[in-house]
DNA sequence: ATGATTTCTTGATATTTGTCAAGAGCGGGG
DNA sequence: CCCCGCTCTTGACAAATATCAAGAAATCAT
């Protein structure tokens, strides 16, 4: 089983190895350098992309300022999903911050899974539905947390970033400054 | 067309009205006293429900606190996405503020769409999607707006909910003090 | 390695927002 | 009509966070 097969398992739920195999030929290795954009806010987005390796950042301009949405890491797909399923403009700009490797599946061939794969409704809806959860705890953590709090959250959940993504982007995807963000930092690790 | 018929359409696109019909048909209308829970944290959420009258706050408890995540008003549905459509624990606590007139459908009449509605697996699908850019652009907020100007956009986009709804309550769900909505409230209405 | 970039940290200060406490306004029930 | 409870407002102050500016540290290309 291919790495890509074995994401899409985590991902999708439970699969038969043909239906896995049939998915996973659906999806085209490329590369990006150190800067390529995935996609543009503002365009459409039309494939949805898995991350073998390399990191990705997911942003939107906000009175001048790039505020970072998220960062994807090897092992994840990244998308514009609202672009992506509804063909609406994209929201956010994705653009590499290394070199990166990765594998996308076009529209048109992800549409077919519906026919390719019996149960691919219902998993498409429960994938769906995580992400939305993702998205009210986050908002839920806005709500209730300090600063102080939802970094500490985040670095018990996600340490394997800090070794690996510019602080300053992790700074504004928790929705504080890189100056507060250090300081936080200094305070909680010793 | 009854009320629910027009807004299940509003929600899941165009439909024929016999399928609007056997839709509308799935859902039991009942009623809540003022006070009465729709929904408990951490409990299941076996049912989707559309407010025909009256209002309803979703929230759940932080260190103690009630953090209001939003008041569902007539003419929208209201339930736990995620306890609903995955069967999990429900992360929120749904109460009526005022008394209120619901129509639900069942989990079991909603799995039996699929079969009723040929294309509802892809109107159910929109749907989800829609919700999770909402929730998307409620976190864009928080990470890129200040206080003030989350409440300014709120007021611009939703000011219905300013008339009827209890103002601790929209303090609360965009992330401020009942203070701090007073003030910035006294500084942009003249 | 060396210098040039970029990222991160630190300090001083300003601004925003929260907390606590008190009072004003308002609506419902007797 | 008046009291009671609830909501909203206001003020004084404290805490959290942002801004600006400078310097330290890390990274990268040569």
């Amino acid at each position: 089983m291919t790495e890509l097969e074995q994401q899409i398992k985590t991902y999708f739920g439970v699969l038969r190895p043909d239906e896995l195999q049939t998915i996973g030929n659906l999806f085209k290795p490329y590369s990006l350098k150190k800067g390529d954009y995935l996609l543009q806010e503002g365009r459409r987005c039309d494939k949805m992309s898995f991350i073998q390796s390399g990191l990705l950042r997911v942003y939107a301009l906000a009175d001048g300022k790039e505020i970072t949405q998220w960062i994807s890491t090897p092992g994840y797909f990244v998308t514009d999903l609202a672009g992506f399923m509804l063909e609406s403009p994209s929201r956010w700009t994705i653009q590499a911050l290394t070199d990166a490797e990765v594998s996308a599946i076009s529209r048109e061939n992800y549409k077919t899974l519906t026919e390719l794969v019996p149960r691919w409704n219902e998993l498409e809806k429960l994938f769906i539905v995580k992400c939305f959860t993702i998205m009210e705890d986050r908002i839920f953590s806005h709500l209730s947390k300090t600063a102080e709090e939802r970094y500490q959250f985040f670095f018990d959940n996600h340490r394997e970033f800090f070794n690996q993504v510019p602080l300053q982007y992790i700074a504004s995807m928790l929705g504080m400054t890189a100056e507060t963000f250090s300081r936080v930092r200094k305070k909680q690790l010793p």
